[in-house]
DNA sequence: GCCGTTTATGACAGCGCTGTCTGAAAAAGC
DNA sequence: GCTTTTTCAGACAGCGCTGTCATAAACGGC
């Protein structure tokens, strides 16, 4: 096994000195480019990759950032370990990737941990960790910088990136009633997650504004999976209401209803309509496939990134679109119920 | 901001010299308890987490192991990396997740750089990167130690741990022709992937078994993704010795093919049996429920990372039980073929 | 052509640990 | 009791880089 390169043996093969070498690493100012030309081709040559642990010790830079997640859905989680990786590698930097468990008592010490080993540069939070106050004082008190997506709190303290859930399930359910259904039934998402609240309310908001009355009955809490899902469609199902629509606040949850509707042989979409929220690959490996919103994960996660190494300091909030995407687990109610439009 | 703990301020508080929390910090002899507690107590204190850049700078580890991935399944990826990370937790090692992509011309380079970089202690190779011959090669010239997850070839150079793919396959044609099934389909996985040509040996074993003789009609390509399995369903479908079972390698082709069923209105599973195969989560998130092969995938990944950290020198390859888990997507035929059993 | 400034390069310390060596104290042997 | 072995602890170099400082060359202005 040949002995590793080091930045003095690509110095003695350029014939300059190791600092020299240093400087054309970190694009320092003050190298000719002769220079610099042939210290690139001399690393080139040996393909010379520094040794980050060096780097990081010697300097104020570790080139490391570190994604924490703690999310049960791996096509969230996918698709934002994808967005932040496609940027970390843009800029040479490391991406760490950190699972975490919010409801842990131990998580902020292994968050300071995680920091203490590492030195990362800097954080990138997604929800729910985004709104585990103990981790975010954690993070000021360390004063490192992190960028949060999708928070649900506190949006003037740090940088986050985010689409603006309450308006997505406002439209969806708009969408709805556009169709003409008039009993709505809503599956709530997981409680820790800030965006639940935020569809209760765009769900809620779009209702008043057609003038149809919030029927608590209509409404069932859900934990973002499939089995909760389930669970609320066998209660909705079986609410006086019966409702002609069930609009879950996620694609899972959706799922486990379109689950309950198909073993209760109800044909779909006719004698009931079925919305979900995210867009994950499964809105279109169920049947019918979903209609839903496109939430613009890997954008979101690519764009704290990009927050994180643009930061030069102060705050900034980035807003991203979502988009209604209509496929065919959504129609107009078989019958219209002749009671539509009370108040 | 406070400045760091280091190694001197643990040793300083212990009133002991830093090599002596060294020993404590790496559990090295010659340590009598007495002093071991007094230093774990400082360390405990002032919440002292070793720098890993400087432990690897200074000594032979780095205390970091890679995952190298390219694997386009969510669950798979998601399944892996929790395994892998399981282990690391125990042993108190950082996982670097690294996406690579087989198809590049560049991954040589990549997973050298990654090496010289971060001076992982080892690397766990996922598939279909356990059989990416260039990245085998540099690896062994590299001399670091590696172990597969579900390898297709060269099981006798470097530790794996795996499933009998074609048992598994064996076993649910088996179940398939058991009902009564006479004409199956088979989906086959990603010609990059070794898994699939396991699976369709399987497959071609159990109907030999069964004086079942091959039909390459009824045998069509695939790429583990949805979008194959709904071109393969209607190239089967519309085959003229129509099957009564189709038998995807993966749970998200056999998605694709449920809803290229549904779409076409027949009965499941009376008029079409779909077997799946994986069991992702998504198997129980499609109607009906898939009947499928149960993948350790988790554990594999765990006894992968143990393999690992227990493997002193020397090979070994660990196998993992499968399971065939029966849910609502396979019945016997409605109709059982006249010709049923002709050879 | 002299001085001040900008540009370009190198010498060297030191980041926070581990490996090696050395020495003292405790245990064991006779 | 004294030597030999084992156990325990510290001094110190150095891993591969970056930061700081020193220095030299090139450039400009008058």
């Amino acid at each position: 096994m040949a002995t590793r390169n080091t930045i003095s043996d690509v110095a003695k093969a350029a014939g300059v000195s190791i600092k020299t070498v240093s400087r054309v690493l970190n694009k320092e100012r003050y190298v000719r480019a002769a220079t610099r030309d042939k210290v690139e081709a001399a690393m080139a040559a040996m393909a010379f990759s520094p040794s980050i642990a060096a780097r990081s010790l010697a300097g104020h830079r570790s080139h490391q950032i570190a994604l924490i997640y703690d999310n049960h859905s791996p096509y969230y989680i996918h698709a934002i370990q994808e967005g932040v990786w496609a940027r970390c590698r843009d800029e040479d930097v490391r991406m760490l990737a950190q699972p975490a468990d919010v409801a842990s008592k131990t998580i902020v010490a292994e968050v300071g941990g995680l920091i203490d080993e590492t030195r990362v540069d800097g954080i990138i939070l997604s929800s729910p960790v985004t709104d585990c106050a103990p981790v975010l004082e954690e993070l000021e008190r360390r004063g490192i910088p992190f960028v949060r997506i999708s928070p649900g709190t506190n949006h003037a303290l740090t940088s986050s990136v985010y689409m603006d859930d309450a308006q997505a399930a406002d439209d969806m359910t708009t969408h709805l009633i556009n169709l003409g259904h008039r009993v709505i039934g809503f599956v709530v998402g997981h409680p820790n997650h800030m965006a639940s609240e935020q569809r209760l309310f765009g769900y809620r908001r779009a209702l008043d504004r057609a003038g149809i009355p919030y029927e608590p009955g209509l409404v069932h809490p859900g934990e973002f999976d499939f089995a909760s899902g389930v669970a609320a469609a066998h209660a909705l199902l079986s609410y006086p209401r019966r409702p002609t629509a069930i609009f879950a606040s996620n694609d899972d949850m959706a799922a486990g209803v379109l689950t309950v509707a198909h073993a209760k042989g109800l044909r779909l979409p006719e004698d009931l309509s079925v919305a979900g929220f995210d867009d994950t690959p499964l809105a279109q490996l169920v049947w019918p496939p979903l209609t839903t919103i496109r939430q613009p994960t890997r954008d979101l996660a690519y764009a704290a990134a990009s927050l994180l190494f643009e930061k030069v300091d102060g705050v900034e909030h980035r807003r991203l679109q979502h988009e209604l995407v209509v496929r065919g687990s959504v129609s107009a109610p078989a019958v219209m119920p002749a009671k539509a439009g009370i108040s």
